[in-house]
DNA sequence: GTAGGGTTAG
């Protein structure tokens, strides 16, 4: 066997891996071994890729162990590659300190190694000590900084990353797509529209017709910050659209409430050839329930396995479920949980008592929220339905018992928290909050409001109110909401025509659903709320999700 | 010929 035969096996190993044809890769290299070909530091970092890459962790220890046993001495030199590869090892089976180890004992680092490592600890979400790694930098490149901004973003600290985003511009380093994306995916989160817009003319500059990432990221973009024209302009002209885009544009039609839209650009994805994945069916599903369409939700579910091979998971049961008990047909839905073919889980149990909910069927919801009280003890939310339910039924004492059971336990609601972005600074508000510096303006523009949609026949409804209390002070409370106060705020600073953008951390609540209804025609103003769930346009004393959501 | 990355859904 001479040197060069075995340049060629680890070519092939290598190309295996990269074409994700892992256990192809490891067969050759089990040939190699078994043939007696020398093995060198390129074989074993090809091979321990294919371990990491397929997720096999104890494979990829028997193959570290088999280089330390079998394999040539290292010189730090040819160990790099080696020890990059394990610092990914180590962290992607969850032993970061191992991998940190490993990286502080290296005689030999180059800029893969800090990068590996710097990914690590995003993976880990130790943002703090991925931050602490990153300002310690000696080799700072473009990945570096990419790598720490979408490591913001996805663990919900964008403002940091597009500080950090700026400060990487200051510092002359030109973004790739691939940053672009993660920033965008950032202003998406805060709904910063503005911000969003001047990263669009920056991306154009740098051509986001040539990373469908960036260009997949701005559609996203403009669909979270409300403006789904906006995004499907940038879908009409993206050059490749790939599936990514295919989604992204579906689920932003059913998020806005275009339910057909959604499914004629799903039918025109079909004739363009692209093949939906799993997560198309899922956004299909989803425009389905946001429009109440249950047979073409049915349809879609059956058509995924049927026509694709696509198994439903547990997610598409649930998007189901949700949608069967929207639009009342509950017993429908628990034979679809009858008929899984596997144990229901929390997500599942979720959907049948929002559904209860939305019906009023306070038995069902009683005997479902037993079961998420034992499989999730510590999910706020259902204490807060179970509440909601008793309370709009009038049962005042059952529904304070939820709460103390919440209390008892230690389980805390999240706070409805409520944002709006005006000349490009975000103002957010908290229920009932007398923090923001201009409260006291809010709260008397909130009172001519009021006064006015009252005028025009909106009647609170203090079913919604949890507390017991006098009903003068309920309908103070529900004049409060956070969203109340953010558009407020809004009609308050914005220009006379613009539309109100609102964002909300939660559901929107169905008394300020239909005070924000009378709002938009009072004050001839289109107003946009997006909640933990979908968006709102409110236009004319009308709401897109026409009433139902 | 080697090692490190992102976008959609929730």
């Amino acid at each position: 066997m001479n040197g060069k035969f075995d340049v060629v096996w680890n070519a092939m190993i290598s190309g295996y891996v990269q074409s994700g044809f892992i256990a192809d890769a490891l067969a050759l290299f089990r040939e190699m071994v078994s043939n007696g070909i020398p093995l060198d530091e390129f074989t074993y970092t090809s091979v321990l890729s294919a371990c990491v890459n397929g997720g096999l962790f104890g494979l990829s220890k028997s193959v570290h162990a088999h280089a330390i046993r079998a394999g040539p001495n290292f010189s730090s030199y040819s160990a790099l590659p080696v020890n990059n590869i394990l610092i990914t090892m180590y962290s992607k089976s969850g032993k970061v300190e191992l991998a940190r180890k490993l990286f502080d004992d290296m005689p030999l680092k180059d800029h893969v190694s800090w990068n590996a490592m710097l990914s690590g600890y995003v993976d880990a979400k130790l943002i703090d000590d991925a931050l602490a790694l990153f300002h310690g930098m000696s080799c700072m490149n473009q990945m570096a900084w990419m790598v720490m901004t979408s490591g913001f973003v996805n663990n919900g600290r964008a403002e940091e990353a597009l500080a950090l985003f700026n400060m990487m511009r200051g510092k002359g380093f030109e973004p790739c797509g691939f940053t672009y994306a993660g920033v965008m995916a950032g202003c998406a989160d805060l709904g910063s529209l503005t911000a969003g817009m001047q990263l669009h003319a920056q991306v154009t500059r740098y051509g986001y017709e040539s990373s469908n990432s960036a260009g997949n990221a701005l559609l996203t973009m403009y669909a979270k910050c409300g403006v789904v024209e906006d995004a499907h302009q940038v879908f009409v002209t993206m050059c490749n659209l790939d599936s990514v885009s295919w989604n992204a544009m579906i689920s932003a039609f059913g998020q806005h409430g275009y339910g057909l839209d959604a499914i004629n650009l799903f039918n025109e994805m079909l004739l363009e050839g692209i093949y939906p994945d799993r997560i198309t069916f899922l956004t299909i599903l989803s425009a389905c329930t946001h429009c109440g369409l249950v047979d073409e939700g049915y349809h879609y579910f059956n058509y995924m396995e049927r026509h694709y091979g696509i198994t439903p998971g547990e997610d598409h049961y649930a998007r189901l479920i949700d949608l069967l008990c929207r639009a009342g047909r509950i017993s429908e839905a628990q034979n679809l949980i009858q008929s899984m073919p596997f144990e229901p889980t929390s997500i599942i149990w979720e959907a049948l008592l929002a559904g209860s909910r939305v019906n009023g069927d306070v038995d069902l919801a009683l005997e479902v929220a037993d079961r998420l009280f034992k499989a999730v003890p510590h999910l706020d939310g259902t204490y807060i339905l179970l509440s909601n339910i008793y309370s709009s039924e009038g049962r005042y004492v059952e529904a304070a018992n939820v709460r103390k059971l919440m209390r008892d336990r230690g389980v805390k609601k999240e706070p409805g928290c409520s944002w709006i972005e005006v000349s490009n600074n975000v103002h957010s508000f908290l229920a009932d909050d007398m923090g923001h510096p201009e409260i006291d303006m809010v709260c008397r523009v909130l009172d001519l409001i009021n006064a006015k949609i009252t005028k025009l026949g909106y009647k609170p409804n203090t079913k919604l109110v949890l507390h017991a209390m006098e009903e003068r002070d309920k309908e103070y409370v529900l004049s409060r909401h956070s969203e109340r106060l953010a558009i407020g705020f809004g009609l308050l600073k914005l220009p006379v025509k613009a539309p109100i953008r609102v964002l909300k951390n939660l559901r929107i609540c169905g008394d300020c659903h239909a005070a924000i209804m009378v709002m938009s025609r009072a004050f001839g103003r289109e107003i946009i709320v997006r909640d933990v769930k979908r968006f709102h346009h409110f236009k004319d004393g009308e709401c897109s999700c026409g009433n139902y959501w």
